[in-house]
DNA sequence: GATCCTCGAGTTCC
DNA sequence: CTCGAGGATC
């Protein structure tokens, strides 16, 4: 090996040591300028002798070229989801129930698992960045990729290398490190970091970041890894995939002695007890921390356990998040409008002094009804206290007595509506007080032609609030039946209406003409009819004329009597709303305008029978005896929740039904299974409280492929 | 009449 | 997602 070769293999070991004393361990060991004068001693050397750059070399950490675009790629092992849990008592019960699935996978006994400081947990803080897998083989990192769905992420090693924390190649740590070792992290940017970089951005007249969290996620996925490089970007390393064979905890100092950065904060506790103790130091701790966290995390840290306690969906049973309670802060409460639904209902919504909460800047928040604005004692000019529920949706939590200025107004719900004049009524105990306008009333139509064009029900793809605004304003639609005679003359009257973008609705148009039955009855809009009722009379009425010709007053004495079958869950309420929808001359004259334009529907037999005048019809038992095979989920009650990896949430609805299966929207006893997918939240705490079957996307097909549920 | 299970309806921000 | 209310069941 050459004198020159030997240089500057020992200048790149050197510069990475002291780099990761520097940036890693915060611990210099030399003056900056020593580090500088080798730094440019090897960049000398490289230039002299261009076969010595190797990839690992400190000059390499920017490459040349930007890339045309984030690559897609598969991650060997998915990168899962965290269940979480707020309250003590969600981690009490985590605990519980890990000790419980330790007894029956025979890992402890009765006695063991009735101890509740029995199991040694990892707890680490809980980064609000972005989450990536590293991929080091022979120790030298080859691919940086972004956690995507969990099973396919976006490459960004460019991107990932130019952050000085993370090691191109792995220090020799105590014990050797694995050939190939993927590492999962975070990747954040340091509050002191962010607002020197909002700083620059201001300077240049660029666009400010809202946080740090965006700030992070926006570098990540630059193109140009010159820029990203401009971006002071950090990393936390908290797992691999590989197991190291002695526990969570000690792995992470593995981690760190190959010169990944890892928690500067965590511990191993035990029990429950353990946990929140952490937790509650945490809190205190939190707003010291450069960085911003949303929680803690939990990790039972024997790694056999883990492996005995295995996977919920893509949520490992062995861990859990504890997360801070969401952000509240206060505003002033601007003025309190009134928005008017689809069903005419009323409903306040706070406009607000925007705030920044929990992310992003809200401004307005439902304030639901009048009894809510009185139990929570608002008025306009309050400050009140805004927090974002679930971490989504704005809330008004309470008005602050303490600050209420002198003058205040109180809220009365309107005698009349503020879009049609028309009178408002409240029912006698109902809680909202609605429009009694009806077709008059524009904010009525307007919200009906939205909910019929809407993808659950006829589905015109394209037509959103703006566009129907507009074809009211221009006079083109008043009712569903207007949306089938637009043509594309019309339509380029419209603002901000291309040729193309007409011919796209009309297509869309087009494609909405044939329907469904229980899709066309859904968006009709009646009253107590939803998506599944719709489906129900659909399913056993069979057809528009049957569902108009019936007298639903006598089906209800028929129903009350007990004499029907296969109208289950349609009880009085809904019956009465059918009786007033169809027996509305300007109903019917709707529904005929939609046949004439030509909306088809397929239809068949009525499918209900009264039991003592028997309407006659197949049902699943007739199905039986004429031999046909019993679906594989006949009888099973499922309900999805999260997002799945091939499916949309509806496809697998659909998907469940057309095996036989039934999807509902909450959790109960009765549900047969969970369909989880990724960030599944409270009905999967739910589904576990209840000891519901929870199964994933894949598992789902299996059965559908066995033709029966395992 | 009480209780549990479902469904319907309304909603925020980017 | 969450709340409120309709429907089924005991």
């Amino acid at each position: 090996m050459s004198a020159a070769r030997q240089r500057a293999q020992w200048l790149r070991e050197t510069l990475a040591r002291w780099s990761y004393q520097y940036h890693t361990l915060d611990e210099p060991s030399v003056p900056d300028a020593q580090y500088d004068q080798a730094y440019r001693e090897l960049q000398a050397l490289e230039a002299e002798h261009p076969d010595l750059i190797t990839p690992d070399s400190p000059t390499q950490r920017v490459g040349e070229k930007p890339v045309e675009f984030l690559k897609q790629v598969p991650h060997a092992t998915p990168m899962l989801s965290l269940g979480n849990g707020f309250e003590d008592q969600d981690i009490e019960q985590f605990d519980a129930r890990v000790r419980d699935w330790l007894l029956k996978a025979g890992v402890l006994n009765a006695a063991q698992a009735a101890d509740p400081l029995v199991v040694l947990y990892c707890a680490e803080l809980k980064y609000d960045g972005l989450a990536v897998t590293l991929r080091y083989e022979n120790g030298l990192l080859v691919q940086a990729a972004t956690r995507g769905d969990g099973s396919t992420g976006e490459d960004v090693t460019h991107n990932v290398r130019t952050i000085e924390v993370v090691p191109l190649r792995l220090l020799p740590g105590e014990r050797p490190h694995p050939e190939v070792l993927e590492v999962r992290g975070e990747v954040l940017m340091f509050n002191a970091d962010f607002e020197r970089l909002n700083q620059q951005q201001a300077e240049r007249g660029d666009k400010l970041f809202v946080n740090p969290r965006n700030a992070a996620a926006g570098s990540l996925r630059q193109l140009d890894p010159a820029l990203t490089a401009r971006r002071p970007l950090r990393f936390f390393a908290y797992g691999a995939n590989t197991k190291l064979g002695h526990g969570q905890f000690a792995m992470l100092d593995d981690l760190r002695g190959w010169g990944l950065p890892v928690s500067p904060r965590r511990a191993l506790v035990q029990g429950a007890a353990g946990l929140l103790d952490f937790y509650r130091q945490i809190q205190v701790e939190r707003k010291r921390l450069p960085f911003e966290i949303d929680g803690v995390v939990y990790k039972v840290n024997n790694e056999a356990w883990q492996d005995a306690l295995g996977f919920v969906a893509r949520a490992p049973r062995f861990a859990i998040a504890h997360k801070f309670p969401p952000q509240e802060v206060m505003t002033r409460l601007l003025d309190i409008e009134i928005q008017v639904g689809r069903t005419g209902a009323l409903t306040p919504v706070a406009r607000l002094d925007p705030v920044f909460v929990g992310g992003t800047t809200v401004s307005n928040a439902t304030l639901h009804n009048e009894d809510e604005i009185r139990r929570k004692d608002v008025h306009v000019g309050d400050m009140v206290v805004v927090r974002r529920a679930g971490d989504v949706i704005p809330e008004v939590v309470r008005a602050v007595a303490e600050f209420r200025p002198a003058q205040v107004t109180s809220f009365v719900m309107p005698t009349a509506c503020p879009v049609c004049g028309s009178e408002v009524v409240r029912e006698a105990n109902e809680a909202v007080a609605r429009c009694t306008g009806g077709f008059v009333c524009m904010a009525q139509r307007k919200q009906g032609l939205l909910h019929f064009a809407q993808r659950r029900a006829v589905m015109i793809d394209g037509l959103g609030e703006k566009l129907v605004d507009q074809l009211i304003e221009a006079n083109l639609v008043k009712a569903p039946a207007d949306f089938f005679t637009l043509s594309v003359e019309a339509l380029l009257r419209l603002e901000r209406m291309g040729q193309k973008s007409a011919e796209n609705l009309l297509a869309a148009i087009q494609a909405a003409r044939s329907t469904t039955l229980a899709r066309l009855v859904f968006g009709l809009g009646i009253r107590h009819v939803g998506e599944e009722t719709a489906r129900q009379l659909a399913l056993a009425f069979g057809s528009m004329k049957a569902l108009r010709e019936q007298d639903y007053t006598v089906l209800a004495q028929a129903k009350e009597a007990g004499q029907t079958q296969g109208l289950e869950g349609i009880g009085p309420e809904i019956l009465a709303s059918l009786q007033s929808y169809f027996s509305d001359p300007r109903q019917c004259k709707l529904i005929d305008d939609l046949r004439e334009v030509g909306v088809t529907w397929p239809e068949h037999e009525a499918r209900w029978k009264l039991e003592t005048l028997t309407q006659e019809n197949a049902d699943v038992d007739d199905l039986v005896q004429t031999g046909m095979a019993i679906p594989p989920l006949q009888g099973l009650s499922f309900v999805i929740t999260g997002t799945l990896p091939e499916l949309s949430r509806d496809q697998a609805a659909d998907l469940i039904r057309a095996h036989g299966g039934q999807v509902s929207s909450a959790v109960s006893k009765k549900t047969a299974y969970l369909l989880a997918g990724e960030a599944a939240g409270s009905k999967l705490a739910k589904a576990q409280e209840l000891g519901v079957k929870v199964i994933d996307e894949a598992a789902l097909r299996e059965m559908l492929a066995q033709g029966k549920p395992d």
